[in-house]
RNA sequence: GAGCCGUUAGCUCAGCUGGUAGAGCAACUGCCUUUUAAGCAGUGGGUCACAGGUUCGAAUCCUGUACGGCUCACCA
């Protein structure tokens, strides 16, 4: 037999039918919430509630019955909760109820209206009065008790891991909130939100190979964006100062539990601000968002405690390197680059990118806490502005949380010529092999010539965020579609 | 892309060194008017991911494929 429940329920929905009641009704529209009822209600006694004779309507989705013949109990699920309904042979009128024992199954749903009161073991109950099928359910529910728990079913069939799975629930929850406050943190400081193309002729902005695709009319390859940056940059040469937007940024890279190829990133750009003024602004801007979801500077997050106290560390990639290795680490290229061999790091050459990857080697992972690490070799910061004081270091940070980048910034660079200088040693590297690297972009170095501002400018990665904010070992846990395999 | 692990009923899982498939939930038939993982009695349900191979005999051993998970590599 193939699949016996599923031809079961095809069966009543018929019955459904014959008996003149439409399984897929529309217009019942309900009054109340399950929260609104538990909240306000919840606390009454027994007697308190007798008295209240309002009678209270609901709709959601059965996702429990207990049946005893002549009165039965089940709970109906909303969009905020889940509240226990009570319905006995002499409460409804007596087709209802046959309907209710003979065709309602776990999964359908339903409106009900009927009073309060409570059970012998005090759980707050809707006592029907009047019943309505509003969907037929096909296909049997995951289980109760264990939920669902095939991680593959979970992401292919997320709807069926919302219905079961609580935390699922809460999870997606929390993201809309750190979202939300995000934007409610630029909004307050007097940036703009703003959407430029996801679809580039140039895929620029960031170190990272691109999805490409075509577009027929004009007969030309696009990329999706990686990055926003050039496009945000060009706003505040035209003026606007203060820009941010909250998007997907695509990338053409492996997947794993920290990598997904379309991923939610916040970037945004202040005039007249430093690098350094953004490591206040993202300590900020973190705090805010902590505090108004984990409510607690101590987040807990796999076998580990977070501390997000503030101020956050500070620590200067050179000076590292200089305390662990001496200093011909930083004096003396063979030493550097027989050191980066020795750790099988993979710099083709390039200084900075050798100096980089060993310092993340060495202590990424040990960066547990918040820590901002500051000043980046020039040559691995096309787009970010010199350091005064040392023309090989750009005024650049990264913010590291659990030995993951969450956030990158810097002081933009502005100055046309040097910024088509450093586009032509990207191009210089990528012919070397390195295919992340930039290319040349004529449009963006003349919209510079129009003249920037003084600006820096961050980008965030909220999924890396709210993993950390959730407790979730994999970026899957937060994206609620991950791209698999079909 | 590489290594390791996994895939058994609608769901959650057992199934030992090979002897032809089990439980709980869900479903179905009854009983039961305050239960909450309700209870009691009974019933049905499987291409053991797929394809080969070894064997008298394969869910079990071997090989390949698909999909997934973890780790690594690339990256945010």
């Amino acid at each position: 037999m193939e699949d016996k429940q599923f031809e079961l329920r095809k069966l009543k929905l018929k019955e459904l039918e014959a008996m003149g009641i439409d399984p897929y009704a529309n217009g019942f529209t309900p009054e109340h919430t399950t929260k609104e009822l538990v909240s306000i209600h919840a606390s009454k006694s027994p007697e308190e509630l007798e008295e209240i004779e309002d009678v209270f309507s609901l709709a959601g989705r059965v996702v429990s019955k207990r049946d005893f013949g002549k009165s039965a109990f089940f709970h109906l699920s909303d969009r905020t909760g889940k509240i226990q309904v009570f319905i006995q042979k002499n409460s409804v009128d007596e087709k209802t109820f046959a309907l209710f024992r003979k065709l309602l199954d776990i999964g359908d749903f339903t409106g009900v209206r009927g009073e309060l009161f409570k059970t012998r073991t005090g759980e707050l109950t809707v006592r029907v009065r009047e019943l309505f099928f509003l969907t037929k359910t096909l296909r049997p529910l995951p289980e109760k008790w264990h939920g669902l728990q095939d991680v593959e079913t979970r992401y292919r069939q997320r709807y069926l891991d919302l219905i079961a799975n609580q935390r699922t629930r809460e999870i997606f929850q929390r993201r809309s909130k750190v979202i939300n406050l995000i934007r409610r943190f630029f909004d307050e400081r007097d940036f703009l939100e703003v959407e430029t193309p996801m679809l580039h002729p140039i895929a620029g902005g960031a170190a990272a190979k691109p999805f490409v695709t075509h577009h027929n009319a004009l007969d030309m390859d696009l990329y999706m964006r990686i990055a926003p940056e050039l496009y945000l940059k060009r706003l505040v040469i035209g003026g606007l100062e203060r820009v941010y937007e909250l998007g997907r940024m695509f990338r053409n890279e492996g997947v794993s539990t920290k990598h997904n190829p379309e991923f939610t990133m916040v970037e945004f750009y202040q005039a007249y601000a430093t690098y350094d003024d953004l490591m206040d602004l993202i300590e900020d801007l973190v705090s805010y968002v902590v505090n108004n979801t984990v409510g607690n500077t101590l987040v807990e997050y796999e076998d580990k405690k977070i501390d997000f106290s503030r101020p956050w560390k500070r620590v200067n990639i050179y000076e590292t390197l200089r305390e662990e290795f001496g200093p011909s680490i930083i004096e003396d290229d063979k030493f550097l680059f027989s050191k980066a061999d020795s750790m099988r790091i993979n710099h083709n050459g390039i200084r900075g990118k050798a100096l980089t990857e060993i310092f993340e080697a060495l202590v990424e992972e040990t960066l547990v806490n918040p820590t901002f690490v500051y000043g980046f070799p020039l040559d691995v910061s096309p787009l970010a502005r010199k350091n005064d004081s040392d023309p090989e270091v750009v005024d650049r940070f990264e913010l590291y949380i659990y030995g993951r980048e969450i956030a990158n910034a810097f002081s933009e660079l502005n100055d046309p010529i040097d910024q088509k200088k450093r586009f032509m040693d990207q191009v210089e590297m990528k012919k070397k092999g390195e295919e992340e690297y930039h290319e040349m972009d004529n449009d963006y170095v003349s919209a510079l010539e129009y003249g920037m501002p003084p600006t820096a400018g961050a980008g965030i990665g909220i999924d890396r965020l709210v993993m950390l904010l959730t407790n979730s070992s994999s970026i899957r846990e937060v994206i609620f579609f991950p791209h698999l395999r079909s």
